[in-house]
DNA sequence: GTGGTCTAGACCACA
DNA sequence: GTGGTCTAGACCACA
């Protein structure tokens, strides 16, 4: 219910679901101790193969975010949600820095890079996030 | 003399040469009618194969920025500036606006991407950039 | 099925096969959403090497005629038989037209020019077209 | 004084000098003993490498088009006038044919094709020729 | 010397 | 299985 790919973008296809399922965690759409929908639904849902979707829960399985229970599925471990939560506050930190040290070393000034990061802004606050604000996330 | 090559990257090399140069000439460090360094030169230069040097001045052929004489070697196309520093801008405004984008729909309050910005900027500040700036970025 | 390649043409074979695609593709041969044999197996049948041929594949990628889905090989683009029939029509015209305006800036006459067409046109007549005539080619 | 070439065409430039003299010969710009300028003299005049010059100056003597004086220089051969005309028209009819032949195997009706030649040709009787129309040309 | 083309074969991530 | 990338080395026309 949560997912959508993009066949086209470049990021592979399982990394895009390992993703999603990780942001889901970290924002409570999905909680500790819920089964996530099995590979083959999911692949069904989303018209892709099967080997895929494991794939990614393979992934997500050796990162402690998902585990096995035989024969009933794959849950979302205990702790997750933190977990999930620090990994994508440290990956969008890291892509905002690296996005900025990109234009830095490029020559853009300061300014400019202000310039650019406050029309955006501007522009996304006009934007509802695609998940609820949760006050948790604030420091 | 202005290129260096990472092959650890997860960036294929031909990329990092074609960005490079298109950086190169719209910081105005190559310009307009100059040669390039062959590709079995600069394949020497970086210890890389001359194919995939070869690679990367085929593809900024199909972008325009650079041309060929024939028996004489790859140059500057008029007007490659203008086209690189337009196309530099829009790449960083993208990548920019793609991981504020990312943090937002995350979830993530603008005071906290704001701080998170800050920070890196900060950062930043003490670090030289890459290239001279030029005045004429600036808007 | 279609493809059949010159190896002593001086045309590149690559460019053979990137020409051959998208005459197929404006002849409605191949339609968009329907997978090219891969580079492999057409390599195979044209008994040329594979990377000719995704030269050639990348060709068309660049030009937006097919795209690559990972994983599962190369489809035509939503839109490219209108693209290549497009190209094929200003590509013939032009062929036509600056083979008239060399004959026409030597010096011979228009009656002379149109005796020369007409001569070819009737010796045409008599040849079966390569591909079947399409209503919709008319004005 | 009659050269002109282009070095962004995809046609070599001595293959450009060649043709552009034996159409001057065709046409009786240049005649019969008449002294060609010396390679190193049209080098400089056209801002090419001599050896190019030189290699289009060979390709017309091996064609029986000029002849080496030793000492004095190139000068058109006896009879090189007919010679050269008879190769234009050939050449001119053949491309003709080729272009015509192209558009009628991808499949546009003869109607059409026709059609395509008439606004070329509607269009070229609007422009000069390069050379004065001889009426020797006429059949 | 230059780039353009082609072959042969490797390894990779991905589906 | 698929395409993407890279290496190595060949031969060509051209300047």
């Amino acid at each position: 219910m949560f997912f959508s790919i993009d066949v086209q973008s470049d990021v592979a296809i399982y990394l895009q679901i390992v993703r999603q399922v990780k942001f889901a965690v970290a924002a409570g759409k999905i909680r500790s101790g819920q089964l996530l929908p099995s590979a083959r639904v999911l692949a069904g849902r989303l018209a892709i193969n099967p080997n895929t979707v494991a794939h990614a829960y393979t992934q997500l399985q050796n990162e402690g975010v998902i585990e096995s229970l035989r024969g009933r599925g794959m849950v979302v471990c205990e702790g997750a949600a933190a977990l999930c939560r620090r990994q994508r506050d440290e990956a969008l930190a890291e892509r905002i820095g690296e996005s900025l040290a990109e234009a830095w070393h490029a020559g853009l000034t300061p300014k400019k890079i202000q310039t650019i990061v406050d029309g955006h802004l501007k522009r996304l606050a006009n934007t509802p996030p695609s998940v609820h604000r949760e006050a948790d996330d604030e420091p």
